[in-house]
DNA sequence: TTTTCAAATGATAGCGCTGTCAACGGAACG
DNA sequence: CGTTCCGTTGACAGCGCTATCATTTGAAAA
């Protein structure tokens, strides 16, 4: 209760050396290593000298130093994860899931956001592989060289997602962006339309591939996808859906599909078609990519590839735990294919509320 | 160019150590200090040794152990900020600004999700204090009386954000959610509305604050607001939007307004009025929060209560960059109120692209 | 009572790095 | 040709913690 040597005041910050193991120890009158065995292993330490130390600890507002802990220790409690972006919903289920596993083992997830740039990517694994993380988790296969190679020799178990290599670092969870732009495009087609555009923004890896899935099956068509594809290198945002459909239906007034590579895009699509009455699926049928929460509640609501986002979180959670906290093995089988569906709604329907499912090992070839 | 003691093979992860500073230097012929200085203060090595330690460097793959390295210099070089969530868009903005002014300064930004979580965020800000990040940046201004007091006792520049309070921990940047929710009733009363409804989700500080305000608006302009609110605790997505709209409705058809207290729930809303075919703004005028980018695009365009989130996140980074890299002053005044106006849009337009400004400062009382 | 042993606690040696100061050698100067 | 000085480099201690081993203690076993 007494609160001799620390002051609670609300004045500015006071620049007071912080409290040490070795403070804790000597107000609760006991050596260092009781203090750092209360921590990290309470089970060793007599009930009495424990309540004093806790004691201890609470009058201090001791906070152990992690980066002295984790140096002696060699486990630093962290995981680490780099996300190309935050600014659509795609990696929130993702990291979602990543803390719905990790935290309650007591880790702690150590996000950041390397914003498409290649070299702020090289920098944050720096960053967290300086730190130890016990495990990585990046996304995407296009690390630098570099990374590859630093990460390979960090010597903890690293999960690329989201997209297939056949050369993964360590563990490769994902799904094939190509064969899901290819399977989008053939799926509008069977829904009888001939003239399918593409959205498409900020020319990531993955983007690019379904960009290139699209390409192939509309050329298997005998389309001519000069005049149907708008991009634009800049961030996709609803309102760059919007006007991306008006460029290409400039020059193409027969546009009768777009599958656009994410939903924001196809979002803007959609405002842009209401806001001009253009009637949807009648007119253009509009399908998303990655089947955000929103894509349900649109009117129409709208179609979308499914990408199984939080199960390639789980997935990889569950590995790095496993490896960690358990034998150290890795799975039997290195690079893991999830898969995709499309949820056929009403922005691409005829017959509204039927879900055609395709797994994209299925559509190989 | 040689490449005897590493190897670069792709087979399973290697558990070998990792190499030190020490490593480094042995084969670059030099000390440990040297290497340590060709990383810290090139300046001070002549050309001929640099160049040789940064070919060691690269030939081993090394990564300076940021533990040691902050644990013997006491600096991290690392900034640590909390989020409670990020489902919606309001803290991409926020964080990206962060970013855009840490990283080339040569900080990391640490960022940790807490969830809406009291305890998760007393968590993270032990782990970010442990890690002597060298300032925090902390949304919100309700925490743990613990946290409170270990932010204090770090001495490390602490920015909350985003909300007000008359007790900061240090430096306080936001808006008053509380005005905010109270001058967006008062201008659907404006408008000629009379029946006006208040969605709200996940009822975390600042939405209560905002819900708290909308009340008092009601309240006196004579409405009975029992009839005409509609909340649920989970967190808000754009489906519960329609759903809690529907809720009001059968209690009270004559609702001929509603404030959303987030975007999401607004654009939940005007989807199941376009669903519904209820006339947005004619039969009912929709208001959401915080001016997420989507809104400008849909149709009708949404109005909502901007707020300056990229302002607060921009201050928040400058004043931490002149403590930490300057004089080590805090700006004179530690609560700054930056406000919010009301982009008035179709969503609430009799007269569209009229934008009602008011700051929370002209509407304190 | 003496011996034995497990439980509880302490002393010590680093983890890998950087701040500090000492040492060295060559250039500039008298 | 000796002295001074500066630009480089190295030796050493220690940041705060934990793993490891040594020591102490009390109680059970003999």
């Amino acid at each position: 209760m007494e609160n001799d040597d620390v002051t609670l005041d609300s004045g500015p910050i006071s620049k007071q050396k912080r409290s040490t193991l070795a403070d804790v120890a000597a107000r609760a009158g006991v050596s260092a290593v009781t203090v750092s065995r209360v921590l990290r292993h309470p089970e060793m330490v007599s009930e009495t000298l424990r309540a004093r130390v806790e004691g201890a600890i609470a009058e201090l507002g001791y906070i152990r130093n992690q980066l002295a802990s984790a140096l002696a220790s060699t486990h630093s409690g962290l995981v680490g994860v780099t996300v190309p972006s935050l600014t659509n919903g795609v990696f929130v289920d993702y990291l979602a899931a990543i803390h719905e596993l990790m935290i309650p083992r007591g880790f702690q997830v150590m996000v950041l956001n390397v914003r498409y740039s290649a070299e702020e990517e090289e920098r944050a694994i720096d960053t967290l592989l300086g730190h130890h993380v016990e495990a990585m988790i990046v996304t995407g296969v296009d690390q630098s060289q570099r990374s590859r190679l630093l990460l390979r020799q960090s010597g903890v178990p690293v999960v690329q997602t989201m997209d297939l290599t056949d050369d993964p670092i360590d563990i490769n969870i994902g799904l094939s962006h190509y064969e899901a732009g290819y399977a989008a495009t053939q799926f509008l087609h069977t829904l009888g339309r001939h003239h399918i555009g593409h959205l498409t923004a900020r020319t990531d890896a993955r983007s690019r591939r379904r960009h290139q899935g699209y390409l192939q099956a509309v050329d298997e068509l005998g389309m001519d996808s000069s005049l149907l594809v708008a991009s634009t290198p800049l961030a996709s945002t609803v309102k760059t859906g919007g006007e991306l459909l008006l460029e290409i239906l400039e020059r193409e007034p027969r546009l009768d599909a777009i599958f656009c590579c994410n939903d924001d895009l196809a979002l803007g699509a959609l405002f842009e078609c209401q806001r001009r009455g253009i009637r949807v699926p009648e007119d253009i049928a509009i399908l998303g990519f990655n089947d955000l929460d929103f894509c349900i509640s649109t009117f129409p609501s709208l179609s979308s590839v499914t990408t199984p986002r939080e199960e390639i979180a789980r997935l990889a959670a569950k590995y790095i735990l496993e490896i960690v906290r358990g034998s150290g093995d890795r799975p039997a089988e290195r690079r893991i294919d999830l898969g995709f569906h499309i949820a056929a709604r009403g922005s691409t329907a005829q017959v509204p509320g039927s879900v055609a499912e395709r797994s994209s090992e299925a559509a190989s070839g």
